[in-house]
DNA sequence: ACAATATTTAGATGTTTGTCTAATTATCTC
DNA sequence: GAGATAATTAGACAAACATCTAAATATTGT
């Protein structure tokens, strides 16, 4: 469960989607735009992190908007925080 | 350079070692004897959380010491909470 | 120096993953 | 409804990865 986020944060073109979501809301294809990979690609990472929480998105006529789910980060950072860091809780 | 690093957190293995360690500091042996893979494999996950800086050794006579290194892991949760909920820097 | 114990490194293998192109679905406009 | 645009899904492929066994390195004790 923990392992799809961790996973889907393993990939650095995912975490620049994720700094760029963070920055304002886009597209899928405003994101696409953003890297040399094929608009394909783009599609397939935000599946990832759609899948992992990390993101949501909505329809907007022929678009997707997707936004950073940002409450799922804090609890992350939380989580990272406190079980690494000799915490005797997960 | 954060890339080892999240990448060495995406294997469910080597974050259970994390946790381990988190309790209290262990051999090469003792972490290895917690998991059902190969004694070789679990030092090929501890020469990766080593490699990505969130582990420290020192060798005890003819055993490996390992242990947390907490202050790493204060700074990806800051990274975290930071570059992903909003914040305009990383 | 040799045998035993602890750990890492090397080489091989099956699976997962990121990427691509092509095909499909969904929405909008005419 | 047909055509155009936006985005996802399917299928294929190469690179990366977790795992294994076997060999190598390091330390201790006799």
């Amino acid at each position: 469960m923990r392992d799809h986020l961790f996973r889907a944060l393993a990939d650095p073109t995912r975490r620049k989607i994720l700094e760029l979501l963070a920055a304002k809301d886009r597209t899928a294809g405003e994101l696409a735009e953003e890297f040399p990979i094929a608009f394909a690609s783009v599609s397939h990472h935000l599946g990832v992190l759609k899948n992992a929480g990390l993101v949501a998105v909505e329809r907007e006529g022929q678009h997707m908007r997707y936004r950073l789910n940002t409450t799922v980060f804090q609890d992350i950072a939380r989580y990272i925080a406190k079980t690494f860091s000799g915490g005797t809780d997960a």
